[in-house]
RNA sequence: GGCGGGUUGGCGGAGAGGUUACGCAGCGGAUUGCAAAUCCGUGAAGACCGGUUCGAUUCCGGUACCCGCCUCCA
């Protein structure tokens, strides 16, 4: 069996990964607040455990492995945008409103992330599912005296856990020294965190022992994850912004809530994403979604490409250039393993060391280029497709450039049979193939110009000439030549 | 201010204490009337300053710069 090694961010150390229970390896990721389109940096994380999804049900068996990623449908980012929408004269009550908006979002998550080749997780637990496992936790932990119910709110005593800032690296003291925050006058200390607050008429609640409230923020994923996976599991990922205060605090409720439980065993955290080498912002102009870049014509699997060149523990910056690189390189491969058997090949052990070792992704991609070289196109279909790459599902993008010219051979010196002879590249291509016979060079090279203009390529040789539409092929202006 | 991460050739981007990463671009050659196609080959690196070592881009320390978190944010 492949040995799997990844760098675990609560030891700072790549350690060997070994599961819990092998007949159910357990893994965790902390899903979108949906409230909005899924941004550019939300598809980090997707794809990268994607990855490690695919990986551990490569090693272990689909069957053997249980992803659990969470929709937050309870945020106050939430609520202001069902407010909005009431005072924009909406009908249907708040309730109404924020279940349409979040329902709504979803699918757009979906629809998204299913364009970049992610798979779904096995589990997609909604936080409005399970208020009833979060109160019964903060019950737990208030019998306990990890936290305290004080004026409709619970928190919790982070100074009753003694390993507070263990994953960050943080100690309670500092953060208070360096805290720019205002001190909530229910709070018994500046860093407890809020379980559980109260809301008025005008937001969503649920009835509790404290009163109608809403849970906090940190308290969903524990409670989830307890529910799904138990009170030990194995991976628990999430972006790297996350790690302080959310993760922080999940171990803490975690680990008083169940303290015979190890909580998660793995820590990992993918770094943050940029864009042409500056921080994604609204302000800057360089924000986009997913939805934005599939919109403009960057099919998913370019997008994933681009992703999965960068390893999951540095920054990636996202550019154009990368972009039109990727699309380059699929569309080749895509031209050599269109019409081959999957089956045929088998997954490359080059790509599968790279994977295991903390999945080294760029170092995977390196391995497809070894066997694109080699010409193991069966090979690299199956490697590729452990990354999530030259999938049919995903391979739409670079066929209609090719079936929209023409419907079999673009070849034509030589005996063109009908059926191709009257395509727009058969006839362009008889065109410049008689230029060339009368040495006619001007003219060949005008037209050759002109079909290389349209993102064709012109393939000329002793026999035949061949137009062949790259990467970035515009039907319409090969079509206008005519 | 506190904590964490990064800095590799023209660009992107990995691994490994000592031997070619890889891709794109470039350059040279083959082929070609020509080449943007195809094939073959090839130069080029590791922020800066110290230390450890027979030997460091790879380990350790410091400096500079960049990024993130500490406040909703993946």
């Amino acid at each position: 069996m492949v040995t799997i090694r990844l760098h675990n961010s609560a030891t700072r150390k790549k350690e060997e990964f070994i599961p819990l229970d092998p007949s159910i390896v357990r893994m965790y990721v902390c899903g979108p607040t949906v409230y909005d389109r899924a941004h550019i940096g939300n598809a980090r994380p997707v794809i990268v455990f994607d990855v490690l999804y695919r990986l551990l049900c490569h090693v272990y068996g689909a069957e053997h492995v249980t992803y659990v990623r969470n929709f937050t449908d309870v945020d106050d980012k939430i609520n202001a945008e069902a407010l909005r929408r009431q005072a924009a004269g909406a009908p249907g009550t708040l309730e109404d409103l924020i279940r349409e908006r979040t329902e709504e979002t979803i699918r757009w998550y979906h629809e998204d992330m299913d364009a970049l080749g992610a798979l779904r997780p096995n589990v997609e637990p909604r936080a409005t599912e399970f208020i009833g496992a979060m109160i019964a936790m903060i019950e737990g932990l208030i019998a306990s005296g990890h936290a305290y119910a004080k004026d409709g709110h619970v928190l919790f005593r982070v100074r009753s856990y003694q390993n507070y800032g263990a994953l960050s690296g943080r100690s309670v003291d500092d953060m208070i020294a360096g805290a720019r925050v205002e001190v909530a006058p229910f709070k018994e200390d500046p860093m407890d965190f809020v379980l559980w607050k109260p809301s008025d008429d005008s937001l969503p609640g649920w009835d509790s022992p404290w009163g109608r409230g809403r849970p906090g923020w940190h308290i969903e994923c524990s409670a989830m994850s307890y529910e799904l996976l138990g009170e030990s599991f194995d991976i628990h990922g999430g972006g790297i912004d996350l790690q302080f205060p959310h993760h922080e605090n999940e171990i803490a409720q975690s680990a008083c809530a169940h303290p015979h439980g190890k909580f998660a065993r793995y820590w990992l955290h993918n770094e943050m994403l940029q864009v042409e080498g500056k921080k994604m912002s609204k302000s800057l102009g360089n924000f986009f979604t997913v939805r934005d870049l599939l919109d403009q014509g960057w099919p998913g699997e370019v997008i994933r490409f681009v992703y999965l060149q960068t390893h999951y523990s540095k920054p990636m910056d996202w550019t154009e250039e990368k972009a039109k690189a990727a699309k380059a390189t699929l569309f080749k491969w895509w031209g050599e393993v269109r019409s081959i058997d999957v089956a045929d090949g088998t997954v490359s052990a080059a790509v599968t060391e790279a994977l295991a070792d903390d999945i080294n992704t760029a170092g995977a991609i390196a391995a497809l280029h070894a066997l694109a070289k080699q010409g193991r196109w069966a090979d690299l279909k199956a490697s590729a497709q452990l990354l999530g790459l030259l999938d049919e599902r995903m391979g739409g993008w670079a066929l209609p450039a090719i079936t929209g010219v023409a419907a079999g051979t673009l070849e034509f010196s030589g005996e063109a049979t009908a059926a191709v002879r009257d395509t727009p590249a058969s006839i362009l291509g008889s065109r410049l193939a008689e230029f060339r016979a009368r040495k006619d060079w001007s003219s060949a090279d005008a037209l050759k110009a002109a079909i290389i203009d349209s993102g064709a390529q012109v393939h000329i040789s002793k026999t035949d000439v061949q137009i062949i539409p790259g990467p970035d092929f515009d039907p319409a202006k090969l079509e206008a030549l005519l």
